[in-house]
DNA sequence: GATAGTTTCATACAAGTGTTTGAATTGCAA
DNA sequence: TTGCAATTCAAACACTTGTATGAAACTATC
């Protein structure tokens, strides 16, 4: 076995690069620079490139779905095996928005190499990704516990929505900061987290009537 | 001047390939061969890849933006300068939605193109990107005139959440089929865009006590 | 129909990619 | 210490990438 102090050079390194430049333009030698080993280290450590990705996705995917899914039991198991809505939402979003934003220092690799690879989509992740499914179905489950008088499809939407907001805030929030000139404080996270939690609170909660079709503005 | 035909094969064949696969792994020679010409046909007419690629990218670009503002401007024409709320939304995600989701077949490669590149970011497209924002900011106008008892905070705030509800499900209109069984269907598109229209002026004309900080939920 | 300018083409080039190789070095047990 | 396996290393490999070249084919004007 030896000392694996190269193999977790390598994949803190590749993590890092990754999460900072996106899987397009990071190649092994820029990998292997970062880490201070040699170029075959890594083909000797994990077999190929590809291995390499599959296995970062793999350990950090584990990762945060046992994360917010200890979140949500424990949040199930307090109220006796149904939640309040806002706070499986919290259990959805809220680590994923803790880890990738806050100030600069305290914003985990890990997190931000999720968000990359939830966006740029290589082939070595896209074939382990559609487990993910099966994760975001528990959550849709204990949604359904939740707000049961609710239709199934409203459920997926709001969840879609919900997880469509974290992204999106995540990955453009260099956009949003420049754009509202600073006023956006994208660094007070739980502030970000409960606008979330709220708007998608409100989209599965919103009066019933207007559920199937929501009222339809005439356009232009 | 002669037949451009070459050029406009090239432009066609690289928008289809980079909308279907993305920038990461569509090269000059996948584009030559879909558009039958030869290899240096690209370089010849149009200088290089990247420059190819920001001319697709601008000429759609204008294109979009043109679209949306003409929606708009026509909402605040027909009230006097101020707009419903609604109307302002459907005309910043109406566009994009209809372009890129609803039956295979009527899918306009264009808005295809257009969330690939807004995903994906390749240099020579961030270089042009910054101009979005000015863009963007007419909206963000539109919309405090709309709401002017409203913080310019919050109205950035709905702004990327509108955003964030388009993009995302467009990005992952698969996942989402899949998660729900094909209950939510993403091919009826103005039900789509009544949901995403309906939640973003939810969460813009919530009640204004918890603005600032929407009601916390204590976590777990 | 000859000629000049434009466009196409096959081909070559330089640079960069992931991977392989085989020799050197290391670390550890006998 | 000796011997053997595990690990590291420099170098080379095979391949793909975008780009450049110069000859060929075409087009239109005189």
């Amino acid at each position: 076995m030896a000392s694996d102090h190269t193999r977790s050079a390598i994949l803190a390194a590749a993590e890092r690069l990754y999460a900072d430049r996106g899987f397009g333009d990071v190649t092994l030698r820029d990998i292997v620079a970062e880490a201070g080993v040699n170029l075959a280290a890594v083909n000797y450590h994990f077999g190929s490139k590809d291995e390499l990705i599959a296995e970062l996705f793999v350990t950090r995917s584990v990762q945060t779905n046992r994360e917010r899914l200890r979140e949500l039991k424990a949040a199930e198991e307090d109220g006796g095996g149904r939640a309040p809505i806002e706070v499986i939402l919290r259990a959805l979003v809220g680590p994923t928005l803790r880890g990738c934003l806050g100030p600069e220092n305290q914003r985990s690799t890990a997190a931000r190499f999720m968000i990359r690879a939830s966006i740029e989509s290589v082939p070595p992740i896209r074939r382990i990704k559609n487990r993910e499914i099966d994760h975001l179905r528990k959550f849709a489950g204990a949604m359904r516990r939740a707000l049961p008088e609710r239709s199934e499809v409203d459920i997926y939407w709001g969840l879609n929505f919900a997880l469509a907001m974290a992204h999106h805030t995540i990955r453009e929030s260099e956009r949003l900061t420049k754009l509202s000139e600073g006023k956006c404080d994208l660094d007070d996270v739980e502030d970000v987290v409960a606008r979330v939690v709220s708007v998608a609170t409100m989209a599965l909660t919103a009066g019933r009537a207007e559920t199937k079709a929501p009222p339809r503005v005439a356009a232009r």
